[in-house]
RNA sequence: GCCCGGGUGGCGAAAUUGGUAGACGCAGCGGACUUAAAAUCCGCCGAUCAUUGCGAUCGUGCCGGUUCAAGUCCGGCCCCGGGCACCA
């Protein structure tokens, strides 16, 4: 056996070996347990990052962990091919999207074999390839013919310069990021999904997903955010006619302190109230400008300005005057809110700020209510009595609001209603790079779908770029010239794309079956459906994972598959991140630089004093560790480490440096860490590959120190096993650490070498999944069999773990006082004694009354004394 | 602004979920081997005080509470991160 570890050529000798015995392609098997692993497919943004690598081994190490216990495991993987960095890249670059994505999924398809993830490669795919697309643009055609699919005005960011439409991204402090112009609001006719019609099942779902991270759940708990409230309407008078001003409120016991409503600027009485006053005409302008983004709106000042209409109480008669507020959504409820100064927050400030009247119409207890400044307590509806409020005083918030919407209910100008926060799905982009809307406008018959027998509508892949990122398939007459599927009349095509969330919502179904051609799935999704366990950064809480959970229930009811949820279980991985330096620039910019180009002064303790760049020996300033970016400059090569270090080397890192949904902090030394235990394993297996080498175990007489070893070998195992159940893998490699360590104890006895035997083949066990080529290389070298892969997993021996005494640490008055060893099957009494007894805890309870003896099994006595 | 997380030695972390805080590793220090260095192996390693030794006090972001016992539970703050619907 060679000496030295050499990762190089024991890697790639088993990539080959997996990939001519096809060691990971799978097919369906009704006789095992199938268990389908997946990570959440990459964007090819050009090659792997430090996130990809921590994400595709969390997946992998599970894959194998389950196939070592026996099941069928299928891991897929495959592109998230279409977006908007490819446009990017095509204006840098002078080069095709299509052109540049394959060249990444190329590299990186390269990188992520070398990493000796054990994919089933038969059923990649790219979702820019059409007959892929084509199957989500047939499935929205049918949700068009269900009433599913509807289009509507919505408002985009629009460059005024560029005449484009930007991205949320593409705007940085309310500019467009090319050509600097402030963005204006713009209203455009877009595609929408109807998520709001499978709102209370995507919600009551989350009750049973108990295999998904309660925080996750939560997260789509709010989003979705189903409220209990009232619609109600102010009624007023406008040229003569009689019209209604309608508002939703979750606090309709407050309707009494109603000082003043506020409305959008794009609601239509506000714009009728601007048509003869110049004044909130150019108001209603200015709120035209900025992004469209919620936490813009959200933070942005709080402006507004008076109608001049008013309207009418519905319960009281008074006329409340109605504002524009540039904090009012278009899109969400009524476009309008009723405002109560005195119990909303906002109101408050808006009040304040604009002199508007504060009424106070909620009470708690004996607490004095004042104008001057906002208290939490007076948005409070749990304890809140309704006063000031007439017929209404003395009640408390589910009756008033019974009392109110009856009321309001006589009247005709309200009821109680359910109401979501979630909006429905707008699915149209004006980009280039997505897959095309299959949908068809014609003067004669108004829209048309696309029919199946028509489909793909193929995105031409051979197209120029222009600087300002306009779409080239919008000026493409001879593509978006069609004749009508009804009527066969000149036509025209649906030139915007799909959100590529589309894409991200189904492509784990697709793996199941990718090379269906007459259907979307077939027969097979329903084998492997749902995915067991789904792995993938925590950013993708909400959108990814709620319209991914949408669209399965699409499939579902057009009879594609038949489970209600996708993804069984979830697993969040924390970011990846490393310490960034920079320089300030006279120009009051930043420039950063890469780890790898830094040099560090550390005092006697390791803390870092003061950085110098490699190249010129001037210092530089310690940033802080962030998210590993290229904006910061700090980002490390996986490819540069798994050249240095091997893959297994990479791979046992970043599972070990800290757990899966932890953020996971780049370090240098770290690494070359996790390379000297892996060396170290490789060592003792080359030093003693004579004695404990060969198939079978052998049995043989112990004396205590070999008791000891077998026994932390076997809890090692123990805790090993629990913590690959829990997904909690850095844990697991510090039980592989202990097992070596005392393996390395052991001496030359033949009841050494049969321990160490037992130990070495439990150990590389352990490791297989998380470094699975030196595991593959060892298990064949010491003639343990053929395959760690399919072994199966080792069991804990609890005869090994059984102890003749037990150490008890006895307390008094709950402080460690000391440590006493009792034989493991002491009377409680005994154990009470034998506390008692200790001459240091004699010491702390002389001259006390003992009250109270507190006994944990296994683990501590406490007497309480004083 | 709203929603969701997280804060433990010089550093990454552990504590099987209310029962010995700091396992395992990194860095550091000391020793062995070596002509020497690297590599490797062995040992020490929260702070303060005390010390020949035993030990004592403090310590899990901050303030308060519950409990025989709190990193863990409850209330209030501070700081950091993720998401906010056209980044993926």
């Amino acid at each position: 056996m060679q000496e030295t570890y050499n990762p190089a050529e024991i890697e790639s000798e088993a990539q080959q070996h997996w990939q001519e015995n096809n060691s990971f392609k799978v097919s369906e098997d009704p006789d095992r347990e199938k268990y389908y692993c997946l990570s959440m497919f990459p964007y090819p943004s050009g090659k792997l990052h430090m996130g990809h690598v921590r994400n595709y081994t969390i997946g992998d190490v599970v894959t194998r962990y389950q196939r070592m216990l026996g099941k069928n495991v299928l891991q897929p993987m495959g592109w998230d091919a279409f977006g908007l960095p490819a446009e990017g890249a095509a204006i840098k670059n002078n080069m095709a999207p299509a052109k540049w994505t394959y060249s990444n999924i190329e590299y990186m398809e390269g990188q992520l074999r070398q990493l000796g993830f054990g994919y089933d490669w038969d059923r990649e795919l790219a979702t820019c390839k059409p007959d892929y697309y084509k199957w989500e643009q047939w499935l929205f055609t049918e949700l068009y013919k269900k009433g599913l699919v509807y289009r509507k005005n919505s408002v985009v960011n629009w460059d005024p310069v560029d005449q484009t439409v930007l991205a949320n991204e593409q705007v940085i402090d309310g500019r467009g990021w090319r050509s600097g112009a402030l963005v204006e609001r713009r209203e455009i006719p877009q595609w929408f999904i109807k998520i709001t019609d499978y709102a209370d099942e995507l919600l009551e779902e989350l009750d049973n997903m108990g295999d998904w991270p309660e925080q996750v759940r939560t997260m789509q708990r709010n989003w979705i955010g189903k409220s209990y409230g009232v619609r109600f309407a102010f009624p007023y008078e406008l040229d003569g006619k009689a019209e209604q001003l309608w508002v939703y409120t979750t606090r309709v016991d407050t309707i009494m302190g109603i000082t003043f409503c506020a409305v959008s600027a794009e609601h239509p009485l506000a714009l009728h109230a601007a048509q003869d006053n110049a004044e909130l005409a150019a108001f209603l302008e200015e709120c035209q400008s900025g992004s469209v983004a919620e936490a813009d709106l959200a933070t942005m000042e709080k402006k507004g300005m008076p109608t001049g209409i008013s309207v009418t109480h519905p319960l009281t008669g008074e006329q409340v005057p109605v504002w524009v507020g540039n904090y009012v959504l278009s899109g969400y409820g009524e476009g309008a809110v009723m405002a109560v100064p005195a119990h909303d927050e906002r109101d408050f400030h808006f009040a304040k700020a604009y002199g508007l009247e504060i009424k106070h119409v909620i009470q708690v207890g004996d607490k004095s209510f004042s104008t001057d400044a906002w208290e939490e307590w007076y948005a409070d509806k749990e304890n809140g009595v309704c006063v000031n409020s007439d017929k209404y005083n003395g009640l408390n918030y589910a009756d008033a609001v019974d009392a109110i919407a009856a009321d309001l209910s006589a009247k005709g100008l309200g009821e109680k209603q359910v109401q979501y926060r979630l909006r429905d799905w707008g699915v149209s982009r004006q980009r280039y790079w997505g897959a095309p809307i299959p949908m068809v406008h014609c003067d004669k018959c108004g829209i048309v779908p696309v029919p199946k027998e028509d489909l793909p509508v193929v995105l031409p892949e051979d197209v120029e770029f222009d600087a300002t990122g306009g779409s080239p398939i919008k000026k493409m007459p001879e593509w978006s010239n069609t004749s009508c599927p009804a009527c066969g009349g000149p036509a025209e095509r649906e030139t915007d794309t799909f959100d590529t969330f589309m894409e991200s919502s189904w492509y784990y179904a697709r793996y199941t079956c990718p090379d269906a051609g007459d259907d979307m799935l077939d027969e097979r999704a329903n084998y492997w459906l749902p995915v067991d366990h789904y792995i993938g950064g925590i950013e993708h809480a909400i959108l990814h994972l709620l319209y991914a959970r949408f669209y399965h229930k699409l499939m579902r009811d057009a009879g594609l598959v038949s489970s209600d949820e996708p993804f069984t279980k979830l697993l969040t991985q924390g970011m990846v991140i490393a310490e960034t330096y920079y320089r300030d620039e006279a120009d009051g910019s930043k420039t950063w630089f890469n780890p790898a180009d830094v040099d560090t002064e550390q005092d006697t303790k390791g803390r870092v004093l003061s950085a110098k760049l490699k190249s010129d020996g001037q210092p530089v300033v310690v940033g802080g560790t962030e998210k590993m970016s290229k904006s910061k400059n700090n980002g490390v090569d996986p490819q540069d480490m798994v050249d240095l270090f091997g893959a297994d080397t990479v791979r046992l890192y970043t599972m070990f440096t800290a757990p899966p949904d932890q953020s996971l902090e780049w370090s240098d030394e770290g690494v070359e860490g996790a390379n000297r235990f892996i060396r170290r394993v490789w060592s003792l297996a080359a030093n003693r590959s004579g004695e404990i080498s060969g198939a079978g175990s052998d049995t043989c007489n112990l004396d205590d120190t070999q008791k000891e070893a077998r026994r932390e070998i076997h809890a090692a195992l123990k805790q090993a096993r629990f913590d690959y159940e829990r997904q909690q893998f850095n844990t697991v490699v510090s039980a592989c650490m202990k097992v070596v360590n005392a393996l390395y104890k052991l001496g030359d006895s033949a009841a050494d070498k049969v321990v160490l035997k037992e130990g070495f083949s439990i150990v590389l066990r352990l490791l297989a999944p998380i470094a699975p080529h030196v595991t593959h290389k060892l298990w064949r070298e010491l003639g343990y069999g053929d395959e760690i892969l399919d072994t199966s997993w080792p069991e804990a021996d609890e005869s090994a773990l059984v102890q003749e005494s037990i150490q008890y640490v006895a307390q008094v008055n709950g402080k460690v006082r000391a440590k006493i060893n009792v034989p493991a099957d002491a009377a409680r009494e005994a154990i009470e004694q034998a506390a008692l007894a200790d001459a240091n805890v004699q010491k702390f309870i002389d001259g006390k009354t003992v009250r109270k003896v507190i006994v944990v099994p296994n683990k501590l006595v406490n007497i309480v004394a004083n």
